[in-house]
DNA sequence: CCTCGGCGTCAGGCCGCCGTGAAGATCGGC
DNA sequence: GCCGATCTTCACGGCGGCCTGACGCCGAGG
């Protein structure tokens, strides 16, 4: 299970500051985009929103209390307020306007990772995995899961992974060589015998056994492709 | 709809912390239940789980970074821990033992209540009951235990948590790695013989002995699943 | 009509993974 | 220090996934 690394937006004015938020993220694993203005900044959360967001509170086009709210009026994205100003007045109009921390420089860059970690734990998980439909056959990423007709269809590891390169590709021709780079990795290159047994295999579990409506269609002499709607 | 007043459980030794506390929460129109033990305060919460926690660090009989990795083992409700102690690694520990925020003595009440309010504007709305159950198992997250047919079992603690982590998603594989580093931790990475074991124990005590039946199926050369409703 | 290449299918066998039992190691309580 | 509970390690038997090779079918081309 490969979690893709999660982006974070970092707005502030300072550079060195910038630099600095930048070096400790990236360390912990994180992936980071910087912005040095509140514009640039919603810009960038705009065009490609990010998976949490750090904000000076003082910046010189605008502040970070009306960028959350701004982020707000669309994303439920955690947000931390960053600010040399400890005074209890904005901190809470910064978690008023629906910020999720605040914390104060000089911060301590291991005490602003365990609060951004915290907050992301709290980020309501995006939508699941996709579940990929053609006709009766289900095949859900995420569970790891095959249906055909709603009951459970129990796959091999080869199996899974040769439909799943078929399935997430509908309608297109896959050669002999991509399948078996993709499913077995690049020893396999030419063992097409081997791609025939499991592709037979795979056909007698998952598919209806009317010869002519079959999803996973032959291309003699080249390769194989899934149809979603067979006729 | 009237929303009923959210009830906050407030732990904290010192009788004036915990006296100024209720005030301020009640003048915000939070209900509060105040315990004054870690012992007492886990209690309380078993009994009737309030909407979130507010835990004091130090304690005669715990401390707040205990008590909030058992109330993470079975209910996700906001948590802040409270402490006189600034120091960056109690922050840290605090925060990724699952606490939501962590603020430091002296506190402003407006501020912290702008922080609950925070916290608990994340958390999901609806309280999960803790107990999860597939056909004649059930396991009480809560009260840490398991029965089966209405039998208690009992379990080991890595028993518990290989079943909690199995059952909590069911009818998703697990792969040996993800099971391995969500129970034992990231140490053991590949150590399925261990693994291998453990699920033979654990088989033995909650599954029936009819082998087709089984919830805890094996996806061989990948992982374990649980299925809710063994065919 | 015959040949031939590509394909689907099936049976066989190897090897690795799995389940299981038992023994050794570790730890905490008495 | 002893003992019980728990966890880890190891060896062994069984089984299932995977590869291989043989066979028959089919369509294209001669």
């Amino acid at each position: 299970m490969t979690a893709p690394r999660q982006r974070i937006l970092v707005c502030d004015d300072e550079p060195q500051i910038l630099r600095a938020l930048r070096i400790t993220l990236r360390n912990e694993g994180f992936e980071v985009q910087a912005a040095s203005g509140a514009v640039e900044a919603l810009d960038a959360a705009a065009l490609q929103p990010p998976d949490a967001a750090i904000l000076d509170l003082l910046l010189p086009d605008g502040d970070g209390i009306e960028m959350t709210r701004r982020l707000r009026e669309w994303s439920g994205l955690p947000i931390i307020v960053l600010s040399a100003v400890g005074e209890e007045e904005q901190k809470v109009r910064a978690l008023e306007a629906g910020a999720d921390d605040y914390v104060t420089k000089p911060f301590s860059p291991r005490e602003l990772v365990a609060r951004l970690r915290a907050a992301l734990r709290r980020a309501v998980p995006l939508a699941d995995e996709p579940v990929l439909r053609a006709g009766e056959i289900e095949l859900d990423l995420g569970a790891r899961a095959v249906r055909r007709a709603g009951e459970e269809v129990h796959l091999t590891p080869i199996e899974f992974r040769l439909l799943s390169a078929l399935m997430s590709r509908p309608g297109r021709l896959l050669t002999h060589s991509t399948l078996l780079t993709e499913v077995w990795g690049n020893a396999y290159a030419d063992d097409v015998a081997t791609l025939r047994t499991h592709i037979a295999n795979l056909r007698r579990k998952v598919e209806p056994d009317d010869a002519r409506r079959r999803h996973i269609r032959t291309d003699a002499g080249v390769g194989y492709r899934f149809v979603s709607e067979p006729s």
